[in-house]
RNA sequence: GUGCCUAUGGUGUAAUGGUUAACACUGGAGUUUGUGGCACUCCCGAUACGGGUUCGAUUCCCGUUAGGCACCCCA
């Protein structure tokens, strides 16, 4: 192995696990994606907020109490002072904190927030699964149990994904009850599934105790057939529960958005109550977004009663879906700069002048590019055309002493002289 | 955390238990220091890491790391 070989591999690293590097090739559909999501709020009024990416450990643990995602997919920072910080695996938790700490129940009622973030969760990468990932979320934060916010969270995390030219959504909706009436069917439940208790998968022998409305979606064959008889949750949930999501499926009926009920839809954090939903594209398996109510979080956070709906959508599951369906936006892939300008320079003295050129063109708000790096005429031509450039300045020394530059039409081919005054104007002017 | 599969230049692919690891694209220089596209020439650049078997390993074996898929879980 030679000495420039070992130098090499020494200074060789990569991404953390799990973690991605988003280059300027794949920028284009984050600008999309930040774009759409701008939109959708500002339409809706949702208003921006940012929360830190750590937060005291205990928020999580207490919103999310008896899940993985608290409680073994944390990432935590021990401080100086010995406190626990950890990067947030999810951002609806942070946002109750900062509503209750700042009192922002008296800036509006409801409060209508999003947020466009980093999550963090250390766990095995797979297909739309990273351990540093981005979710766009609404909240609607309030005084009231209004339905119709329920709906309006959907519609919004539902235009979002229209927007980004992503066919084929469909809506799953459950109610998972409230304090009141789901303790009594989760009771009915271990009923039925002790009773036959050996003909469960392992998991699902566990879940029995622990989570055993994680028992409805186990995808294991011999789970999934004793699942039809089982008891349905909405024909077990209390009639003030009931009354909520018939609402909420109005309401959705009204802006006619494809919704199907699932009764054995389940979510993974436990502060969710009643309406629980996942929406999904045609063409994955895996859910785009999702959400619920969760009127006891405030509660659970320390603070009063407070009721609020809210969801997100993954990211990077969204870039990755618009990948597949080829959905491009009109414009190449690729880097290619949008500038049509190419400044090109012959000798140092207009290497020089290019670079006051290239400032008045800024002024005048012509994008531009150049290669100052090239010294040949030939190569910097080359350049121009490989970035599509519509029109070339050419500057030598010849142009350098009269004040000058050459125009040049890089379709036509055909250039002409003019005056350094009068480049802004022509370049304007031919550009329309 | 568990299981299965994978790992060759920046990208996509070849090949081999034995000389200098091949091809295409990309990138750079030139043919053409006052003019690009085509063409041609040249150049940069790789066997993930660490062990083992062997006279010899990029190839076979083990471990690690990373990636993919599935489970758990979840956006």
């Amino acid at each position: 192995m030679s000495k420039k070989k070992t130098i090499k591999k020494k200074i060789f690293f990569q991404s953390p696990k799990g973690m991605h590097d988003i280059l300027p090739g794949e920028q284009f559909w984050w600008e999309k994606m930040r774009k759409a999501a701008n939109k959708v709020a500002d339409s809706y009024n949702f208003l921006r907020i940012d929360t830190p990416i750590v937060e005291t450990a205990e928020i999580f643990e207490r919103s999310g109490k008896g899940t993985d995602i608290a409680e073994k997919q944390m990432y935590s920072l021990k401080m100086k002072g010995g406190d626990q910080l950890v990067l947030r695996p999810e951002g609806t938790a942070p946002i109750m904190r900062a509503y209750l700490q700042h009192g922002l129940s008296k800036f509006k009622d409801p409060l209508k927030l999003f947020y466009f973030g980093q999550m963090f969760r250390y766990e095995q990468p797979q297909q739309g699964r990273f351990r540093q990932h981005n979710q766009v979320g609404f909240e609607i934060i309030g005084s009231a149990d209004e339905p119709i916010y329920d709906a309006q969270v959907i519609l919004a995390l539902f235009r979002l994904i229209e927007e980004l030219k992503i066919k084929n959504l469909t809506i799953q909706i459950n109610s998972i009850g409230c304090r009141v009436c789901r303790p009594a069917y989760v009771k009915k439940l271990q009923v039925y599934y002790g009773g036959q208790k050996d003909k469960l998968c392992r998991d699902c022998q566990r879940r029995l105790k622990t989570r055993p409305l994680r028992l409805l979606d186990c995808k294991q064959e011999k789970c999934v057939g004793m699942k039809d008889s089982a008891p349905i949750i909405v024909d077990r949930i209390c009639n003030i529960c009931k009354k909520h999501l018939k609402d909420v499926l109005e309401y959705l009926d009204e802006i006619s958005l494809p919704y199907t009920l699932n009764p054995y839809l389940v979510r993974g954090l436990d502060y969710y109550n009643r309406t629980v939903f996942e929406i999904f594209s045609e063409s994955s398996a895996i859910a785009l977004g999702s959400g619920g109510r969760y009127d006891y979080l405030s509660e659970m956070l320390g603070g009063k009663k407070t009721f609020a709906v809210g969801g997100s959508v993954g990211v990077e599951r969204l870039v990755e879906t618009m990948k597949s369906q080829g959905i491009l936006g009109g414009q190449r892939l690729g880097q290619k700069s949008d500038a049509k300008v190419f400044l090109v320079h012959i000798g140092e003295e207009a290497k020089k002048k290019n670079l006051v050129l290239l400032e008045s063109l800024r002024e005048a708000g012509i994008k531009t590019m150049e290669m100052f790096g090239r010294e040949s005429l030939g190569s910097q031509m080359k350049a121009a055309d490989k970035e599509k450039a519509a029109l070339a300045l050419i500057m030598g020394q010849k142009e350098v002493f009269e004040e000058s530059v050459i125009i040049r039409d890089m379709g036509s081919g055909a250039q002409e002289i003019i005056s350094l005054k009068k480049v802004a104007e022509e370049v304007k002017k031919r550009l329309k």
